[in-house]
Formats: C-alpha cells, sequence, structure tokens
DNA sequence: GTTGAGCGTT
C-alpha cells in the first residue's frame, strides 16, 4: 500500500533521492521523482513522493510548510490521472 | 547561465 505524495515550490536543484532522503526521515520513502519539462528536461520545481500509506499523512504533517533546500516547500496528497487512492 | 504557481511518467 503506498500513496503518493506532491511536493511543491522545490528548489531548482532538488534532486528524487533528495526528496526520498528529506521524507525517509519521517516515514517509509517506495519512491520518489521530480517532475521535469519534457521539452527542456529541466526541473519544473516539483515532485512526487511514493510512501507507505500509513507515514503519508504523519510525513505531510511533518513537511508541508517546511523548509527545504532553503524554499518552503509544500506537501500534500497527490492527485492522479487514474491509479489513485484518495480515499481516507 | 533564465523562471516560481502548480499536480507527473510510462
Amino acid at each position: 500500500m503506498a500513496r503518493t505524495l506532491y511536493v511543491g515550490n522545490l528548489p531548482w536543484a532538488t534532486k528524487a533521492e533528495d526528496l526520498a532522503e528529506a521524507f525517509a526521515n519521517y516515514g517509509e520513502v517506495l519512491d520518489s521523482r521530480i517532475i521535469t519539462d519534457r521539452e527542456t528536461g529541466r526541473s519544473r520545481g516539483f515532485g512526487f513522493v511514493e510512501v507507505n500509506d500509513e507515514d503519508a499523512d504523519g510525513m505531510i504533517e511533518a513537511l508541508n510548510g517546511t523548509e527545504f533546500g532553503g524554499r518552503i516547500i509544500t506537501v500534500n496528497e497527490a492527485r492522479a490521472k487514474e491509479n489513485n487512492n484518495p480515499a481516507h
């Protein structure tokens, strides 16, 4: 079971491993992904972190509105195009 | 080499 977390307001230099490392301090990180521009390949400044369902809420509370890489990041439950579990 | 609200990739 896993839930996808949206992480926004990230510095341009943020990498997926950086997110995984930060989120791993508050729960189990299953996967992490930084969204980059498909055309240019540059970071869009936000990403997604797949975490354990049990720890998802705590990780959001722990990291939402906190400073990361010098910026205050936004952490929320991610929306999805199809397969996801937004149900509480 | 730049930018700053947002919800992605197969």
